[in-house]
DNA sequence: CAGTATCCGGTTTGATACTG
DNA sequence: CAGTATCAAACCGGATACTG
C-alpha cells in the first residue's frame, strides 16, 4: 500500500485524488472492470483490454497488486500461465466500475445521436 | 462534443476508454466534484482543486465545456468574474463524483489503519 | 480577474526485441 | 506464456511573465 500526504484542505477533493491516482490513468478501470467479471491470465487481459501493450499491462497489474485490489497466481502448467483475479477489496469497485461503464455507454449513444 | 472512435471490441471497455477520455486526468473529477457542489469563479476553482495551476485549470475547463458538462458564463462586473456551473449533462455525474470521493475516503481511514 | 504564451523537465506510453 | 529491457516520441504539468 503506498502512504498518503496529509495537506489541509477539502477532504472529498483530496480522496479524489487519492483515487484517481489508485485507478486514474488510461487503463486501469479497463483492467478492474475485466477481473470483476472473471479471473484472467495476462494474454488474456492482453486481448481483452483492448489497445494496451504488454509493457502497460504488466506495470498496471503490479500497482494494482500493491494495492491490494488484485491478486497474481501463478499457474504451475508448461508452460506456466498466470491467473490474475479481483480482490475481497477490489471487488468494493465494482458498483464503480459498473457506474462508469454505464455512464459511458449512455454517452456513446448521445454522441452518435447529437453528430448524426 | 468529440468524435469518438468505432473499432469492434468489448463495448464495456470502450465505454470506459471514453469516459477516461472525457473525466480522466489528475484534477478533472476534481472541477466536477466542486461545480457539482455550487457554481465557481475561475479563482474559487483555482483555490478549491487544491494544487491545480492556472494553465490547467483553464485548459481542464475548456475540455469540460467543449463535452458539454459544464457552462462558462461571463459575468460583466469591473474586472470581469467568469463563472462555471455544472450542466445538467454535467449533472448526471454528480452520483459518480459521489461514489470516488466516498471510495476515496473509506480508502484513507483502511490505509491510515493498516500502516498504523 | 481571467486567462494566454513560452519554456522546459519529468513522466507516460508504444514498438520492438529479447528472456526463462 | 508471461513478462523485461531499451529507446524514442508524445504528453503532462509547473513556473514565470504577459494581456485585456
Amino acid at each position: 500500500m503506498k502512504k498518503l500526504e496529509h495537506k489541509a484542505c477539502s477532504k472529498r477533493i483530496l480522496a479524489i485524488h487519492d483515487v484517481m491516482d489508485i485507478i486514474g490513468g488510461k487503463w486501469k478501470i479497463s483492467i478492474i472492470a475485466c477481473l470483476c467479471s472473471r479471473k484472467m491470465r495476462y494474454s488474456e487481459l492482453l486481448h481483452e483490454v483492448n489497445g494496451i501493450s504488454g509493457k502497460m499491462l504488466s506495470r498496471d497489474l503490479k500497482d494494482l497488486e500493491m494495492n491490494q485490489l488484485i491478486t497474481r497466481r501463478v499457474v504451475d502448467t508448461q508452460p506456466i500461465s498466470v491467473e490474475y483475479e479481483i480482490s475481497e477489496y477490489g471487488s468494493t469497485l465494482k458498483q464503480l466500475t459498473d457506474d462508469i461503464a454505464n455512464w459511458g455507454l449512455e454517452h456513446r449513444k448521445r454522441i452518435f445521436e447529437t453528430t448524426e
